[in-house]
DNA sequence: CTGCCAATTGATAGCGCTGTCATTTTGCTC
DNA sequence: GAGCAAAATGACAGCGCTATCAATTGGCAG
């Protein structure tokens, strides 16, 4: 393997100290514009590329950002992690990836050892670690920067979210527009946000269509495939069942039907079912789910952009709100007529 | 932040050298084990964790190994990266992702780019990319270690595989217990080894049952959902369909189950099916999916582990093989009394 | 044209570790 | 117990870059 390009090659190529090469490379200021296209250009030639270990120890820096998760979803993941990839690539930053194995007690210390070992300058917290209180306690005391992907609470916090409620909201008022007024809930996990704002969109969407909240039609779920089949079992065993059921992700909604089939209902026909998230399970499952998308990947650049600006600048970072979009597809239909 | 432990008082507190220290943490040969105790007790009492980036500048090593991939399958890839993060744990590396964009030419120049940024001291490759000539030979060129999961070619190579030519069979052999005589297939992606193994397995089955191969009863897909709908379609609208239908992965099974409920088929009354992998699709469709679970963590460990031995050892790392669990779910049932 | 401040550039010293090679210690043999 | 090779340990340079601070240059008022 040819032996690597240096600093010093550049900086005699551009006839200028390696410090003025390093100096554009860094985007310092007081450079001269003529000067920075002349090493621009030498850099160019050579195809330098930085070292990366030499840029940390010297500069002190790691250029790490660590993804923190202990979310089952691999798309979702799968997602954030593109995006992440993305900015760090932008910004000449690595990524290092931290599972967690639990929440709790445990997550402080697993964090604590990945800071240890790695070093890096920020964090991007995936619910449902964004919300663990004794992270953020610790955190906050190591003064570590860090971004938040869906926190629960958004005052004073840098990442990004979207308005999930009203997304349930939205669909809520899909099913009502089909004529259905008898509409059940799967709540998600209740450890993350998204179960809270997604039950709010789900009472808020009742409200605005008048309809009464009735508590026997929300179950608790916990965000797994298991869950909504035990759910939808519970609702559809009502003595006035939903016509309607709106799972608080899209995994439960798979239960949901699944449950539904099994018993010889119809869906839509019988029984409508909303999903949230869009995974691609959503349009693999028979019949096709209706649900939300998040745009996973925008999240998790937006994410990892801001937290790069509050580590560059003092007053940097902020949270950033991105759009939802409704996928309607085949799980959801007109409301069966009323037997009377 | 507390500024960090440096090997320096490392090794004053245990009375040695600082080179002596290094030697204990890098398991280098000729330190008594007096010694080596007394280092590791120190380093103990300080935690002391040694700086990566200078360990890697002063060492001339990275300990990253970049973890290439193409594949859209978020839960095959989850899994892999535990296992790699697993064995990095393990062995004080760490690693990078390198997702690629597509494959061909342009795959070269962006495993290239990896390479400067990061200089990862070996690769992993993960289907179809493990399979990529050009970007083997331009590998081989640049004297880069890698591991391959799945490769199609097993010969001088490092990785683990499992064997899918079997797993196939087994599935067939499963259909023909059933009383399935007219068996479809579904064949893979063609860029992926997988796909070949898993037609011949579907052969050999055949074969071994003394059945005779019927090329019409196999359909060209492309290891998404759209295509096993597809590939079902043309399957079912066959004069004489085919009782049974084996698709070369999960997604592929589930667009079968998918056309045949569509239709109004009963599976597994009508129509058994079969998928590949075992992704958590696959227990979340109704019916629930037959299929063959890969153990993908322990390749994604295993390859890496390999990859490293081969690292560290001039003829270190080998071809590993894992072996594959039948999942027998309610996708198959007993074929349909033959109506004459 | 001179002086002076600000903008620009450069020389040098590390960052924390490992490689190299010199030095000391140990375990034997005779 | 001397002599010797092998094992164990240590001293020190230097990996490739950035931080610091000194030196130089440029722009402009007087």
């Amino acid at each position: 393997m040819a032996s690597r390009v240096r600093i010093e090659e550049v900086a005699e190529a551009a006839g200028v100290s390696m410090k003025t090469v390093s100096r554009v490379l860094n985007r310092e200021i007081n450079v001269r514009e003529e000067t920075r296209v002349r090493v621009l250009k030498a850099v160019d030639k050579l195809k330098y590329v930085p070292h990366f270990s030499a840029r940390s120890l010297a500069g002190n820096k790691s250029f790490l950002v660590a993804l923190l998760y202990n979310n089952p979803s691999a798309n979702y993941l799968m997602g954030v992690m593109g995006g992440v990839l993305e900015a760090c690539a932008i910004e000449q930053y690595n990524m290092v990836l931290c599972p967690l194995e639990m929440d709790g007690p445990r997550v402080v210390s697993q964090v604590e050892a990945l800071i240890g070992r790695s070093q890096p300058d920020g964090l991007i917290l995936t619910p449902p670690i964004s919300d663990s209180a004794l992270l953020l306690r610790r955190l906050a005391e190591l003064e570590i920067p860090f971004a938040s992907i869906s926190p629960r609470s958004q005052v004073r916090r840098i990442g990004v979210a979207m308005d999930e409620t009203h997304a349930a909201l939205d669909i809520v008022a899909h099913l009502v527009s089909l004529g259905h007024r008898r509409i059940g809930h799967v709540i998600g996990h209740p450890a993350h946000g998204a179960s809270g704002w997604r039950l709010t969109g789900y009472k808020q969407g009742l409200e605005r269509a008048g309809l009464k909240f009735d508590p026997t039609l929300v179950v608790q779920g916990e965000f797994d495939f298991e869950s909504g089949v035990v759910g939808a079992r519970t609702l559809l065993d009502l003595r006035r069942p939903p016509t309607a059921i709106f799972a608080a992700n899209d995994d439960m909604a798979s239960g949901v039907i699944h449950a539904a089939l099994e018993r010889g209902m119809k869906v839509p026909g019988h029984l409508s079912v909303c999903g949230f998230d869009d995974t691609p399970l959503s349009s693999q499952i028979f019949p096709s789910l209706t649900t939300v998308r998040q745009p996973t990947r925008d999240m998790g650049r937006l994410a990892t952009l801001e937290l790069l600006a509050s580590i560059q600048r003092p007053d940097g970072g902020r949270m950033l709100h991105v759009p939802y979009t409704l996928q309607l597809r085949d799980s959801t239909g007109a409301a069966p007529v009323a037997k009377k």
